[in-house]
DNA sequence: TTGTAAGCGTTATCAG
DNA sequence: CTGATAACGCTTACAA
């Protein structure tokens, strides 16, 4: 089914067909012609060839988000949004992870032509892939990441989310307060690290003992435990993600510890899970869909060349759940 | 840079530098010659342009995958897995969920040549998209989904993990047994109970309280409640899904009864989520990840009309944990 | 108000 | 051994 059998279908030329089925408005065409033509396309089911419009035109109608791991259920809220964005801007969004062979192999496919931009969410800075990308024109934004060398990102201000959550254990009453902090690579984790350090020197507190763990159950547990080896052990956890606040959470009831009556813990995203947690976990909403959505937006007509730096506000709230108290009276 | 740039720097025709560049095994060229289209390639950086190769040869070199929700982590395995057989197929696979739109809206960008196939899991039976792609002739095939109207599918062999199940609870010694069943709606759910049934019939069993939920923690708790109203509650609960287990176990524990010791639950798909629950919940592993490998390979090839209907048996297995013991003495 | 024609960058089938 | 040439299905000035 082409143009050419719908046109020869409606006794008229390709042309007019093309025209008709993308609403050109410089077309003046007989409202009779146009029913031919509608009637035509209807008959014959006809639909356009996207591949075929794609070389022509230079334009995918198509954005990439590529993501280091769908497990992660931070993404998931991410990819919500930029579909959403791209939906309404009449595109798809198709999202890919990096695996083993790194997101390279993606590129020999992702041609000029064949995506109109990519959303680099949290993968490190690939150096190798975003030269290619720029090779070949294709305008790209790092999401949720910054690095120095790049000047095209959006990221949440993670700094505030953590003068959040500190801010209300200070507020309870916590004057030891722990940072059970992400991996030092990511800067994520610096923002979140310097947040806290803020929020504790502006409450005229002393840094708390700080242990770094990856974003993961395990790596939280270990940390945890770190934390609470010392002499003076915190009465209150800021953990910079939910999943190592998970594992922080197991290693508090293995050392005996009664959440929230002997140890507050408060974490940076809000999931679903963190209500079904035992206790629920109090945590600091981030805008996560804002930022997908966001960076479709921006990708969106973004020339190759453009710079794009944006420290995303949004919609932020601390949401109080069942894993923070006033500390004990000693 | 195109073939013509590249033709023209090596003094050959366009014809010779794709067929060098596709490694074209018919073609007889002299050594020197393929040297140099070889290094005016490299010169110019070329790279194919894959939207007008796709157009030529209608082929993508690409699949797709549509689900329901990236939230639910039961996903991240299952694209883990297609990803890595496109990969090796040299292909790409990209994700998609259904937003409010449904799948509707990627069809019109979906069209024929632009994707080589389908694979559609757990978005139930959209018949409107599957018409669509009937027409378009692109292949797809159900994955971890039946219905009765529709002879390409691959699922699990969701009564075998049942039994798995209900054979451990029956084997520490649990007669009376509940069943938190899926939505009935969904096949999954009706293939777990089967499997249920069928395990406590051949223990010689009745078969205990059912409730039915959804797939959520909240639906969880909800049917959880309903299995505790009863005269003779249950010594044991097997779960259908482990989302809804989350929500159980917390129910369980807002009703004052203790994990294992008085309520045991065995839960289907080994989630990483599971060991960091309190207590860490026995389930039984699917081969989420080999599903989706082996859809990518039945769809690779698949004519629009063949039919493919096959259940994974795959590598299954009970991961015993803390969630599960011996029923009280009474 | 509609038709003509020249591409977009490839690949496949012939010739030579 | 290599070069012409005709598609693939569509868009878009421009001509009629």
């Amino acid at each position: 089914m082409t143009l050419a059998d719908v046109a020869a279908m409606a006794k008229v030329d390709r042309a007019v067909v093309s025209r008709v089925v993308n609403d050109d408005p410089t077309l003046n065409i007989r409202p009779e012609t146009r029913q031919r033509v509608l009637a035509a396309i209807k008959e014959l089911g006809y639909r356009p060839n996207v591949t075929a419009r794609s070389l022509r035109t230079a334009r995918a109608h198509m954005f990439g988000l590529f993501i280091p791991d769908f497990a992660n259920p931070v993404y998931a809220e991410i990819i919500k949004g930029a579909e959403a964005a791209a939906a309404a801007l009449g595109c798809v969004l198709v999202t890919g992870s990096a695996t083993g062979a790194g997101l390279g192999g993606y590129m020999d496919l992702l041609g000029p032509g064949r995506i109109d931009g990519l959303l680099l969410a949290g993968s490190g800075e690939d150096t190798g892939l975003i030269e290619q990308l720029d090779r070949a024109a294709v305008p790209w934004i790092m999401l949720n990441r910054r690095s120095p060398a790049v000047d095209r990102y959006v990221i949440l201000d993670d700094e505030r989310a953590a003068r959040l959550a500190v801010g209300h254990l200070v507020g309870l009453g916590h004057r030891r307060i722990a940072h059970l902090a992400g991996p030092s690579g990511a800067d994520t984790a610096q923002r979140r690290f310097a947040g806290y350090s803020a929020a504790m020197r502006e409450a005229g507190l002393p840094d708390g003992p700080i242990a770094a763990a990856d974003y993961t159950p395990a790596g939280g547990a270990a940390a945890m435990g770190s934390l609470l080896a010392g002499p003076h052990p915190p009465t209150a956890v800021f953990v910079a993600n939910v999943a190592s606040a998970i594992g922080a959470m197991e290693r508090v009831r293995e050392e005996g510890l009664e959440i929230p009556r002997q140890m507050s813990i408060v974490a940076v995203h809000d999931l679903d899970l963190a209500s079904y947690l035992a206790p629920p976990l109090t945590t600091v909403r981030m805008p996560l869909e804002e930022l997908g959505r966001r960076g479709v937006s921006l990708l969106n007509g973004l020339k190759p060349d453009d710079s794009v730096e944006e420290i995303l506000a949004g919609p932020m709230a601390l949401i109080t759940r069942a894993s923070t108290a006033p500390p004990p009276e000693d």
